[in-house]
DNA sequence: TGACTTTGTGCCGACACTAAACAAAATACG
DNA sequence: CGTATTTTGTTTAGTGTCGGCACAAAGTCA
């Protein structure tokens, strides 16, 4: 007699991303009836993924008040975690997206990729042990195209990793040896996927993308340009995991070699070291580029040199975007990393230059916007990891 | 104590593309007990969408010889039009795409659209009170970018049409004028849609993109060129209808201006009249550009000049593939027009070129194969127009 | 206080599908 | 040539999910 099972799914992704507070708006967002969608609260919160508070919460309108739907507090977690130039990060992660424990590991990453896969993993072992959370699933996110189906990095930038790293498998043995539990018997499967393309799932789902259907993401790390686009709620990945390879759009026909053979890409003219090169600023080996590049575009602006250089990289970064713009026809556009700090100091430069440059841009612009999620990544990797629970609560949790 | 209602859908569509030859396929195809086939084809054969063989078909291995399940031959068709540089088309298109019935017309395209479209759509209208074929809906294909939700065409190309012509209502208003009937009781309503993008969804349904996941087409017309992209079987059209206008891809940054501003643009480096400046030929005025490049690639290709020129555009056209590559990772590449010419001529030089400037091409290059359908703007056209049909048959027959 | 509005729940039936047994029509093998 | 085997199709009964509807609950409004 149990009723709503098929919209189990799809009922926990509401409660996830917040988009449904009460019964009486899942019940519209799920366009079932009333009774189906209480049934489905009601066996979520059975799971114990959700709870439904006990009071109504204050009514300000007519009618019977609702009770409040929320992600269950005590409920399970999945491990999150992240490798990048200068180190790496674990943490357990409810529904939600919240952050319920965080195990920061500062450490020089090693030309073995084992090792370091080995270290993160036992370190969000240890937050399983210390919380007793049960684990539902673990995701990693890397700096570097993963391949698929079979997860290896491709090109995993400044880890000094060779390059085709079986970094899927090596992280789902290293959870098997660090004896991470799945959901069922026995060790969990991990996820592993390029690090830009998480975070844009992760600022779809909780961020600056939230109900965005076709959501483009572009970001510097410390070198380079990543790209990623969420189609209808799922990330688009290509056939083979490699779409959104955007560093090498050419923004500068006359612009600096790049080792892909061409000249003026997106990778070389947009990133950290090219506005610090830009600026006339040689850059120092104490903090990492991105960093750099961030302080100097904060603290010295007004300095026209450091302006004219932003300014630059600016026009070559719209110039990306918009023909990013012409191929994809996104409805929202998030910038990251050195891209959103440019955005920041002058958004109107960066929309106008993609409004000139894109085909259509003048009838409608396209909204670009800043992240908003902190270690976006990382909370990527743990909806990676969540997935298979909202696409089917019941057969993974039994 | 009808059976296989939810399934109906996804059956038809699978008999509509070939892919379930018999009910025994249908079953594994659906993932469905042979009952629920069994009800699913016996509902919609009583639909007059489909026919079950009497006969079983002749059996060349072990077991009960499995009954052959065909498009109904005497079945409903929809109306599909075509509007080009040249003239226009109309036809009516019956499951499985098959051509039931055409009516080319030839006039020069005037200013006005409404005239022209009101001048296909009574020839279409002509047909169906010719035939007597009932008709279940209407779709129109244009050589221009078309804004959706709005339906305007935003850059009806060498058509001497305004730009933001309401195409879409202007087909509708069309076909209630000449009173074509839709499924219901009031006329049909009509689905306007860019000729390229609806080309693409014709050969993913039934010519050389069956059974690819992620499909990316390019083709010119007499002048420019259009992209289309297939996602899991969707034609993917952005949030706007404005996707893949891939046109203006830098593939020569010393090149030609163009009317967007940049140089070099794939648009005007690799089109008919590229081709023809390039081999140092002065287009006549006699027949289309189209027509002149392919002649001149099929009767002169020995011409020294005419073939560097041919691997002069074949160089530029794999560096624009080898960028949308980059982004989009599809795993099949379709040409058309000019371009499947150009790759007739030198498969090889195409492929080495996308592989070459892709960034991971070679570790598994992409399939670029030549478009195999006749008309496939035309019978794209009444793909989707069916759509309705494939996505809830019982909603739309009633 | 009573009418109204909105939310939540219990009960029943519709219905799409599975499961399992049976029937049919071919090949394979003695 | 007849029987076993394999594969396909059909019938029947059963199961699970959801919609419809009536009713209850809990607030606001007059």
């Amino acid at each position: 007699m149990e009723r709503g099972r098929g919209a189990l799914g799809p009922a926990l992704e509401l409660v996830h991303t917040g988009r449904a507070p009460t019964r009486a708006v899942l019940t519209a967002e799920l366009g079932v009836t009333r009774a189906t969608a209480g049934a489905v609260a009601a066996e979520l919160e059975a799971l114990g993924l959700i709870t439904v508070d006990a009071r109504p919460a204050a009514a300000g309108s007519q009618g019977r008040p609702s009770h409040r739907l929320s992600v269950a507090p005590g409920g399970p977690v999945v491990l999150a975690a992240q490798i990048h130039a200068d180190g790496f990060r674990a943490a357990l992660v409810g529904l939600g997206g919240r952050m319920v424990a965080t195990a920061p590991g500062c450490m020089t990453v090693p030309a073995d990729p084992s090792h370091i896969i080995d270290a993160v993993v036992e370190a969000g072992a240890g937050l399983l042990r210390e919380t007793g959370r049960r684990c539902l699933g673990a995701g990693l996110a890397v700096p570097s195209a993963v391949a698929e189906p079979d997860g290896t990095a491709l090109n995993p930038l400044h880890l000094s990793w060779p390059a085709g790293a079986p970094v899927s498998r090596l992280f789902t043995e290293a959870l098997a040896k660090a004896g991470v539990p799945g959901p069922g018997e026995g060790p969990a499967t991990g996820f592993t996927g390029n690090d830009v393309n998480l975070a844009a799932l992760a600022e779809h789902r909780h961020g600056a993308g939230r109900g965005a259907r076709h959501l483009l993401c572009v970001a510097t790390g410390h070198r380079g340009v990543g790209g990623a686009l969420v189609l209808d709620g799922r990330l688009h990945s290509g056939s083979s995991g490699l779409a959104l390879e955007v560093g090498h759009l050419t923004v500068n026909p006359a612009g600096l070699p790049c080792h892909c053979g061409s000249r003026g890409c997106l990778d070389v003219e947009t990133d950290p070291l090219a506005f610090l090169t830009a600026a006339g600023r040689a850059p120092g080996p104490e903090v990492s580029l991105l960093q750099q590049a961030r302080d100097l575009l904060r603290t010295e602006y007004g300095d026209p040199a450091v302006r004219a250089a932003a300014e630059l990289i600016v026009d070559r970064l719209g110039l990306g975007l918009a023909g990013l713009v012409n191929i994809l026809n996104p409805d929202r556009i998030i910038l990251g990393g050195l891209h959103r700090a440019l955005l920041d100091a002058d958004p109107e430069r960066l929309r106008a230059v993609v409004a000139d440059r894109s085909l259509w841009g003048r009838s409608g612009s396209v909204p670009i916007l800043p992240c908003t999620l902190d270690h976006n990544s990382l909370i990527g990797a743990a909806e990676a990891a969540w997935q298979p629970v909202l696409d089917d609560p019941l057969t993974v949790l039994g």
